[in-house]
RNA sequence: GGCCCCGUAGCUCAAUUUGGCAGAGCAUCGCACUCUUAAUGCGCAGGUUGAAGGUUCAAGUCCUUCCGGGGUCACCA
């Protein structure tokens, strides 16, 4: 082995003491009778009436040694159980063994009977116990204080470079990320379960795409050498779930993994999460109502409640949520009504007006963009949907039958934050093929931001595509907001870091 | 990509303001201890201060470049 650092050393010293004498450090089984709650359990409920014989396993994440008696904690994935160790009854070459080769993170079984301890912890008292794995690099040395019941971390692994580039380490010591990772499942779980029971389909559709689409991002572009062809990784499923409803299915949605290749924030990684789902026979407007639904059935079945805490905000998401008009929202959060500036000119004038400054390049459409992120979108904290946006930056979307400038198209926020993206779908398949020639004069000007014609899209609208509502949705975003993580990395279990390490020599760093 | 902040022992942090022998707690190692739980007490060891250059008698500290991270802005139908 290269590379060890001498606590390392120390450790695989110890592991091959074991070794010699006749004890494997990674033995090929494990036996368990108990989890440590299962121990636990056991021996509230029949405390005093039996003895309870226990076998469990885990790692062992503390160790108190008090001369001819040891204390220690083994955790598993239920929790931990304390561990006592007697001269007495093991003999002091194992007790010796113990303490000279055993170490905190190493992985053990243990067995035993239960007993609870003067101070009144139900705790195993050991009668043997063996390695199930060495852990040479020792885990980052948190310490747990429990205070009025409350644990607080002394020395936490807190660094958050070091948590994300190694996230294994991170999870084996800090509870509480195990526990944000179980609510991500958690809320995926609900997210299925709530659409399944409204008759959607599950379905998966391509990743790697010839033409991409459905969004406004750049993409990955890869290639299969095979077939000589290059190929997109998909920034959204919109456009293949569609074509799903033109093929008969009346609901079906998707919970997978898109790609933009763009800027990285704490709300944006490069591969993220998103739910998307699309309903024949509604509209914009059923799928408000679906959609404050369904995140308030998630809430219900994940935290027990409809009320999350956020960055220290009460966040309230049961239905029905606020509803406002983009256009009135705006007006009344910065006295410009949009629906006074029909030109980007005039509306750039009247942002310029009161302090707002714009790019001379952005489109009227683009310009409202900029005017909700900055100045609406991070004060909408209670759940808030806003409703009816500019046609050109919604090429997908049904145009209102009163204003063919305006489409059918809400976006949901909540925490200050974008949650979720809807609208009425565009069907007619002529006025969609002269929306895709319009972005595309838009973004002649930046050939990264133009986007294909996707003539099979339209092919597949020419047969007949019916009304229908669609939705998407950010499940990294949501998670967040359970979990009151500021930071999208800290639900995302390997977020994107720039590589670091060059030591393999290929120089893989040094090219950007 | 711009701007701001940060990078010191395995972990968490001092020392940077005003350049002057790089320190502590935990972990490790040794000793003591038969109901502890951040166990305790005593002792030892542990460092290319992210990297490379520069200024200086002297650099963790000042300057330049680079690497990595965090924040923010820009970008993000």
């Amino acid at each position: 082995m290269v590379g060890l650092s001498e606590l390392e050393k120390v450790r695989l010293e110890k592991s091959e003491r074991l070794r010699k004498a006749g004890q494997e450090p990674y033995p090929h089984q494990a036996r368990r009778t108990h989890t440590t709650q299962e121990a636990i359990q056991a021996y509230e409920s029949a405390e005093e009436t039996a003895t309870i014989e226990a076998t469990v396993v885990g790692r062992l994440r503390s160790i108190r040694k008090m001369g001819k008696v040891t204390f220690a904690h083994v955790e598993d994935g239920a929790g931990k159980l304390q561990l006592f160790l007697r001269e007495n009854e093991l003999g002091s070459e194992r007790m010796d063994q113990f303490a000279d080769d055993f170490d905190l993170g190493d992985f053990i079984e243990a067995q035993g009977t239960m007993f609870r301890t003067r101070t009144g912890e139900i705790t195993l008292h050991v009668v043997t116990f063996r390695m199930l794995a060495k852990s040479l690099t020792p885990l980052p040395a948190a310490k747990e204080e429990i205070v009025d019941g409350e644990s607080v971390m002394h020395s936490e692994f807190s660094d958050p470079e070091a948590r994300y580039r190694q996230r294994y380490a991170d999870l084996a010591v800090n509870p509480e990320v195990r526990e944000t990772f179980r609510t991500r499942a958690a809320i995926i779980r609900a997210l299925r379960e709530f659409l399944d029971q409204r008759g959607f389909l599950e379905v998966e559709t391509p990743i790697l795409q010839p033409i991409y689409g459905g969004a406004a991002a750049k993409p990955f572009t890869t290639h299969h050498n095979q077939l000589h062809q290059d190929l997109f990784l998909r920034i959204s499923f919109e456009l293949y779930l569609k074509r799903l409803l033109v093929g008969g299915f009346e609901g079906v949605y998707e919970i997978g993994r898109d790609f933009r290749n763009e800027g990285v924030s704490f709300k944006h990684n490069p591969e993220f999460t998103q739910l998307e789902f699309y309903q024949a026979y509604t509209d914009y407007e059923g799928v408000m109502t679906l959609t404050e639904e369904m995140v308030a059935f998630a809430a219900e079945q994940v935290l027990g409640t409809t009320t999350v805490s956020y960055r220290g905000e009460e966040i309230d998401l049961s239905p029905p949520w606020k509803r406002i008009e983009l256009a009135q929202a705006l007006k009344d959060a910065v006295g410009i009504d949009i629906r006074n500036h029909a030109d980007a000119g005039s509306l750039r004038k009247a942002m310029a007006a009161t302090g707002q400054e714009a790019s001379a390049q952005a489109s009227r459409g683009k310009l409202i963009d900029i005017l909700l992120g900055n100045t609406l979108e991070p004060t909408l904290i209670q759940p808030t949907i806003l409703y009816d946006y500019p046609r050109e930056i919604s090429p997908l979307a049904k145009s209102k039958p009163d204003d063919p400038n305006t489409v059918e198209r809400f976006e949901g926020f909540i925490g200050g934050m974008e949650l979720c993206n809807a609208f009425t779908e565009l069907n007619d398949p002529l006025e969609q093929e002269a929306r895709f020639q319009e972005m595309g004069r838009e973004f002649d000007v930046d050939d990264e931001e133009l986007h294909p014609m996707d003539e099979d899209y339209l092919r597949a609208m020419r047969y007949g595509m019916p009304p229908s509502g669609g939705f998407g949705m950010g499940v990294d975003r949501l998670t967040m907001l359970f979990a009151d993580k500021t930071s999208i990395r800290e639900v995302i279990l390997f977020p994107h870091l720039r590589s670091k390490d060059v030591e393999a020599g290929d120089g893989e760093g040094a090219n950007e």
